[in-house]
DNA sequence: AATTGTAATTGCAACGTTGCATCACATGTG
DNA sequence: CACATGTGATGCAACGTTGCAATTACAATT
């Protein structure tokens, strides 16, 4: 039809599909093309048809740059993964999750990994100014985390996995930690346990303050003797291990334990195991369970799970809805702890 | 200074800082400014400093949508990531690895989940497609995987974590199966095993293949009896964990077994202690280690390491250099086994 | 004084998109 | 008939960057 081709870079085969090839080829002019792309109501039917038709059989979609440079929206959104390996495979499920949430939106996932702890808010900051992306999710969230003072501050668009201890509502999507440590407690205190210790590592977080706290409380609920080990974070699995072994041979041994790690449990279980405790008989330990991998190597042990996958999940959808500018404050779950105990 | 603002939003406090900004400040043109900020040798040393100490004042940093719709340049990377389980923190070192040798560079890193098994093309389709990245890592390399194919034809940059059978040469860097199979052998061999079975899963891949051959030609070399127990990827963690009380109880009960993934092995090696085996005295097993957690659980017990870390380092090193016009054949490494030998 | 040569700088168009302001045209109203 | 109204469609500028073609500045040569 056309008689004079424009500016076609014809040498290379096919050239992009742009507005403009929908255009040419149907004869409308470009801003017709983008507005009728973009469900403009003010066109005829029929041209919103002819439109429709040329950009499914062109295969039509959208350049990102294009949109990015005029809106200002990147359509990304950014997870800022946090080193620490306390439960395995966490980052997997996480972006698992993430990744399903993302399908058929325009959204795309970038991910930056933090190396030093995360009390570092640098990445934020770059983030932030380089306009990576129109929001962000962070994890291991701590009770005044710098990061979310700053991205409160920036007013961007955020969730955290985990809550914090700000005035200011922000998102979040968090596991009930409360409700996990009331829940294993309750379960050894049922087994007949009267003096249990809680193994907790990362005393930065908002949850450790949590599960402390309610762990405390549902002990003396349940009127039995309560102790805390703490500072375990800064263990490398052989110490903890003999942190394992040492308990074993301690003579005011605890008869239940709660871990709220998996690395860790799988430490201490084999302290424990080698320092001739037998698990499930003189020592009841309930963990934390995220991988799946526990479970297959200790099918005997009570667990209870956080589903990272799903939460990945419904930090996305926050997120979205967030960055759509929906409230903070509307935009704040939690993840009931998913009991699983192994016998009666 | 300057008397009319031009077409600044000071509403929402501080503009954004682009080249025309710099331009104003210096007096300079934008076309010089662009030039200086990226080598331009015809300019003026004189000048040059002045543009730099103006950028660096401002804090410029390049508008990535405005150079991706100039140039095309995305200045992404895509990691496309496998749903499987078999290595224990696989994701998150992969992740990890590549994070700390973007670090400096102008690349970002997109994340693109997979759940299907691998052999769809949908997920690169999607990439070439929506020029969503420079550049694609690929991992769980199939003989004559599909997403290979599809790349080269594109002739889009990318590289494999795992080789191929193509005759065109790609960009890889993979692990030495080989020799994994090759020393975990002769290893078993030399403890006196005479009948060793090696424990393999996901038969899509080019490894697998590699580490089968590898293991029965070693096998034979050392005159000791070889057998290959496959299609153990399908099996649940359950199912493998009765394979393993099979295993112990059988009449034929190999003496030395290999296993290749860390998955597998907690299955087996739990299963095998629930049958009565006690690892190291009647059976002899060596597994291929990539988490760091499994050491902690059996610290007792050998095992051949593969850097996941490393190799995502590596992996995008070759890409860069891909996408940087590098021949494809010129960038290719592999991976030597870490043997971790416990006694003697 | 005019010309040439070289070094240094700049204008312009383009990448693909969006949204406002405008326009063409047919239909209605006084 | 002049004018307003409404319906559809379009022109234009801008987002930030780059690379080429063109321009200027200025010294050196004729």
């Amino acid at each position: 039809m056309s008689s004079k081709t424009t500016t076609n870079n014809m040498a290379s085969g096919k050239r992009r599909v742009t507005l403009k090839t929908i255009a040419e080829m149907t004869g409308l002019s470009l801003s017709t093309v983008s507005l009728s792309l973009r469900g403009g109501t003010t066109l005829k039917q029929e041209t919103r048809d002819k439109v429709n038709e040329a950009a499914k059989a062109l295969g039509y979609v959208p350049d990102r740059a294009g949109v990015r440079l005029r809106t200002g929206k990147t359509n990304v959104i950014a997870l800022v993964l946090d080193g620490s390996e306390d439960s395995i495979d966490f980052a997997r499920s996480m972006i698992q999750g993430i990744g399903h949430a993302i399908q058929g939106t325009r959204y795309h996932l970038t991910v930056i990994p933090e190396f030093e702890r995360h009390l570092s808010t640098d990445t934020i900051n770059y983030i932030l100014s380089n306009r990576t992306a129109d929001g962000v999710i962070i994890t291991h969230t701590g009770p005044r985390d710098p990061r979310v003072q700053m991205m409160i501050d920036a007013d961007f668009p955020f969730v955290s996995h985990g809550r914090t201890e700000f005035y200011t509502p922000h998102a979040y999507h968090d596991f009930h930690s409360e409700d996990f440590a009331a829940l294993a407690v309750r379960r050894l205190a049922g087994k007949g346990c009267r003096d249990i210790m809680l193994v907790i590592g990362d005393d930065s977080t908002t949850n450790y303050h949590n599960i402390v706290t309610s762990f405390r409380k549902e002990a003396a609920r349940a009127g039995i003797e309560a102790r805390v080990l703490e500072g375990t974070v800064k263990l490398s699995p052989a110490e903890m291990r003999s942190v394992g072994m040492e308990l074993a041979a301690a003579g005011d041994r605890p008869d239940g334990i709660v871990c709220d790690s998996e690395m860790r449990t799988i430490a201490l279980v084999g302290g424990l195991t080698e320092g001739g405790v037998t698990l499930g008989r003189e020592v009841q330990l309930i963990y934390k369970q995220t991988s799946g991998i526990l479970p297959t190597l200790f099918p005997q042990m009570d667990s209870i799970r956080e589903d990272v996958f799903a939460a990945g999940g419904e930090l996305t959808r926050l997120l979205i809805r967030r960055i759509d500018g929906v409230a903070a404050q509307d935009l704040q779950t939690l993840a009931e702890p998913q009991p699983h105990w192994r016998s009666g």
